[in-house]
DNA sequence: TCCAGAGATGAATCCACCC
DNA sequence: GGGGTGGATTCATCTCTGG
């Protein structure tokens, strides 16, 4: 299978669809605000914009579940969909669910919760989306994902192995000497429903303009969370391309579909070029995203930097001038090369005037730890993470 | 008005109370799981139970229309009702509210997020309820609770003063001489629709061994927001009757309802001698219990290791055992001697059973790059800070 | 095949004890 | 006695087994 993006009417493409054919469908469609919705770019070049008026209630509900019956035909027995609304019309959305896909196969309501600007609104303040997951059948795909344990756990909670006693109360175990018994492996806490990803900052270079974009922290869990590399991901009403590009960065395959030609240019321009404001999000294997922005943080600070979010070339700067000049660094992430990485780092210092940028060659700091390369390159520096002595550095150029 | 704990059936005793009286209702209904609840005291002596049986999802549903248009009767114009429930049968209940309080007077989603022991469960760990907000009309009482800034807000974006340029796109305002201009004094940040509060500990005083017991602390929040003093608070499935010590450490007058005897005799007991848990984590924040600083995560996290907070001895464990026991791991502190925190790290680890302990050699990264010590002693290894490599010293031995 | 009941689970968090 | 550390208890659970 080919990756598309599809200029079309989603309910018409995807009847070109085969059954059983696809892995994960994420639909985020218009969440029936009856309004219009658009935003400019932020350079004022280009308004994107898409109606969410409807005649009735009726008419939209119609709308979606058309799309929730081909999903189902076209979804593999072990695929599952995602749908993403919000309060103004879930309830009515997850009864066609439970219609469509049946409510055995209901699996979980995800809350996506952000921060957000305040406004004058009596009551409270909005700040979470609500994303319901069906499995097609019980034998959807599910990867368990796993992070650390509270704060406030104790550790012999985790070490140490239980019983019951008579009444059938839980407490620790012990062998015939009386001492503790420790338990096995753990694996540690498993991900939740309640998703605190932060809401597309209206600044980010990964914010292409188009309104209601998500973030792509947001999609890349969700893949994660449901397919292997290789599967196929549907958007059926893919907008500025999102989920795409979390496909297309978590190699699996793609179909985008949108009955905008505008979002449509948008999406392939995103897929050119994926712009992603922060690190990898739950890479496979053992590091979810927060370790590795933990690790770049300790990184950046050990270096006495300024640290800088969302830019894709630039990390920090630092807090030191060199040459009256401000000094950019990066850090190599794991899905870039090193001459991909150095690339950016000069593509985004231009407007720095930066005499000095500073290259930091770490996918793992575990990797690393025996690699004593050190090249010296035009005014790129090159230096392993672990030689986190600028000083010492600044004086030896 | 006298405060009221009526053993009865709600719907009967809601027929007694007069049009346009109550302010506040809060209905804490069985959620449609199926299933007989049950549980003990902590000392054994009595076992509370109730059931969530029902015949067909239809009679549930007609029970709950019933008690809703009940309520809606009798509430003041400037009333409002909350409905607990969760993401069983969420939607269809909402789909009830929408019918008798008008999709128009619905006011907020509240989503109750905690923190919760995990389970084997395919799929995400549920660990969140859901509570409707509705007014009676748009007159509804409603006081706003205002929070702090996030930490990452820009003291600029509180200060500052904010125009729109000629694009529609907001901007920091600057007088004539460009100077920017500070704008008027900013509240804080209004308490948004997802709340964070701590389950009921199993072990928590304020546990009265009622099933499904809900936190004072969140029952304090919806009595605060939506009622003055004085005002008058309903709850017609009371249970433990936990709204009623809320709404009497908060100064409102209150009626409870419940079926069960049992139920009624222990919110009496409550009320005479209402207990509230001061939790230390929602007194101090989570953020309080982590006590390890960026570097010292990062460090753990390359080696794999589960992080422990609040033990003076120990930092973390390696995920993986050694010799089938746990590795217990310590980070030198630059206020402690390496003998010292030998000891320490000997001293806590002494009933984990662990084979091996990992002292890790380092105050501050920097100074210990060049630092090559090794040592090897007992069954304490130390390792500096740069040499992350488990397996390799795991092979060493 | 379906349902009821028994059994396994495992970390969060307040509490109580112990130096 | 006050700060820190280990213990207890729970499941608006989940899974498995047997009739």
């Amino acid at each position: 299978m080919e990756n598309k993006v599809i200029y079309g009417d989603c309910l018409n493409e995807m009847k070109n669809i085969d059954s059983n054919s696809i892995d994960l469908i994420y639909i985020d469609p218009p969440f029936f605000t009856q309004r219009e919705h658009s935003q400019k770019t932020r350079d004022n070049s280009k308004e994107f914009k898409f109606s969410d008026k409807w005649k009735s209630l009726e008419e939209y509900l119609t709308f979606i579940k058309d799309m929730l019956i081909e999903s189902k035909r076209i979804l593999k027995d072990t695929g599952s969909l995602f749908l993403h609304c919000d309060k103004t019309a879930s309830h009515r959305l997850r009864c066609l669910l439970d219609d469509v896909f049946d409510s055995d196969n209901f699996v979980n309501e995800i809350v996506w919760s952000y921060k957000r600007w305040s406004n004058g609104k009596k009551g409270l303040l909005n700040s979470h989306q609500t994303i319901y997951l069906y499995g097609k059948t019980k034998e959807f795909k599910f990867k368990r994902i796993y992070g650390d344990y509270s704060p406030t756990t104790n550790i012999d909670q985790i070490l140490q192995d239980r019983t019951k006693d008579s009444n059938g109360k839980s407490q620790y175990k012990k062998d015939k000497e009386g001492n503790i018994v420790i338990g096995k492996e753990k694996l540690g806490v498993p991900l939740t429903d309640v998703w605190d990803i932060p809401f597309l900052n209206p600044k980010a270079n990964e914010r292409a303009g188009y309104p209601t974009q998500k973030p792509l922290l947001l999609l890349e869990r969700i893949i994660n969370i449901c397919t292997d590399e290789g599967d196929i991901v549907l958007d059926p009403v893919c907008g500025s391309g999102t989920t795409l590009v979390a496909s297309k960065l978590l190699k699996r395959k793609y179909i985008g579909i949108d009955i905008s030609k505008e979002a449509i240019d948008l999406t392939k321009k995103r897929l050119e070029n994926p712009i992603k404001t922060e690190s990898r999000l739950l890479e496979v294997g053992i590091e979810d995203y927060k370790e590795k922005s933990e690790t770049e943080i300790a990184i950046l600070k050990s270096l006495d930097a300024t640290i800088v979010q969302r830019n894709k070339g630039i990390d920090g700067f630092l807090k030191k001038y060199y040459k009256d000049k401000p000094v950019s660094i990066k850090i190599q992430k794991s899905s870039e090369s090193l001459e991909e990485a150095k690339r950016k780092l000069i593509e985004a210092s231009k407007t720095k005037e930066c005499k000095l940028m500073i290259l930091i060659k770490t996918n793992n700091v575990r990797e690393k730890i025996l690699d004593k390369l050190n090249q010296k390159e035009d005014d790129v520096k090159i230096i392993n993470s672990y030689e986190l002595d600028v000083s010492k550095i600044l004086s030896e150029l």
